[in-house]
DNA sequence: GAAAACTATTGAGTTCAGTCAATTTTGAAG
DNA sequence: CTTCAAAATTGACTGAACTCAATAGTTTTC
């Protein structure tokens, strides 16, 4: 099973992830040719199809790798929620956030969430649709254990909740993205009020 | 100012729009070339993207005129909404998701959204994020209104609410769109319980 | 009403994502 | 070590979105 072939299969995933992952944050995604990934990660064209359908689905393989460091952060925030239930959800949002843009661009996170949309069938686009169901059982969990502090109202479901707090946060994080000029701290604040919001109804 | 000159653009403009209609609904968005559209409303490809800056902007264009068809409908539930506050909100969303699919395909509403995230500079895609905040401030003014009436809590700003229903609505309608195989029932009950559960929150 | 000035149309040409038939590399069996 | 079938790689090729220099049509000016 772990033969040369299996190897090298490893290290050219490796190499042109890589390859790819820099010339997109240095150029656009737009400006960068399958043919400049290919040279970079010494493959040639068809190589790289071999291992990823599309070049939309070689970006969204990095994208993936981006959003499941963010899921990891969220977990560490669950693992230990502050006191108060607004500033809970408000930290495990704000590491979502704060993940979001250090390997990212914002262009890249628009080329990315179009194209999940766009060819939800291919390989990495189902994973990325995955990772946001993830996102929102985090997010469930992390309500679900407010409601068992006695914080938070517990005749509400915690999967809906979760789900209505996940997809506006992410409306709003494509909004963001969409905006060149727009600052995090817009976004956070934007968020933060949402929340505020519902946590203020959910409060017992 | 109504020229000859005038009078073609305002024909042209209608004459590529209807056959790119036409053409994307027959066919998928994909597999119809620009050549085709140009033949078919009787111009040459230069002149079709002298009118529309890319392919994806002609799609946009006319989704924008089916949205604007929408709000329409939302006027109508809002100038006269039922009396319990769930069945209002839930009259006003049902209007939405009913229209949504008459003309459009999903894989056309895919293709759309997607561009509007890509490419958020284009003149259509402007438009279409225009008319999503038009959306949202219906929907608050719905709030607004049971909040007058005295049936929703008034302490919790309509806009805020608003946001977070449309944004809710707008993702659960993109993961419609993005299973080709999901009934529009489903959706609609997934939605209605999640504004059920909000509404529930924000009931006096 | 002729000519200049401006605006719109045209389609052949460019570029790049994606394909596929031919070629090379690999690992196993004898 | 040799052979061979399966797997992986290759790059010339295809097709479609988009461009742009040349051309045609429209309006304005004198």
């Amino acid at each position: 099973m772990t033969g040369l072939r299996a190897k090298h299969k490893v290290d050219r995933t490796r190499r042109m992830q890589e390859a790819a992952a820099l010339l997109f944050r240095e150029a656009s995604y737009g400006a960068v040719r399958m043919e400049d990934i290919a040279a970079a990660a010494n493959v040639s064209v068809g190589t790289l199809y071999n291992y990823f359908a599309t070049k939309g689905d070689l970006l969204l393989a990095i994208v993936s790798m981006e959003v499941e460091e963010v899921l990891t952060a969220g977990a560490a925030v669950l693992a230990n929620p502050p006191d108060d239930p607004a500033q809970a959800l408000d930290a495990m949002v704000g590491g979502y956030f704060d993940h979001s843009l250090v390997y990212l661009s914002k262009a890249m996170w628009r080329t990315a969430m179009a194209l999940s949309i766009e060819a939800p069938d291919t390989p990495f686009s189902r994973r990325y649709t995955a990772l946001d169901g993830m996102l929102t059982a985090q997010i469930g969990e992390m309500v679900a254990a407010l409601q068992r502090r006695q914080q938070l109202k517990s005749g509400v479901p915690a999967r809906i909740v979760a789900e209505v707090l996940f997809n506006n946060l992410n409306h709003m994080f494509i909004e963001f993205v969409k905006a060149e000029q727009m600052e995090m701290e817009t976004l956070r604040g934007a968020v933060r009020r949402q929340n505020a919001m519902v946590i203020g109804l959910l409060i017992r």
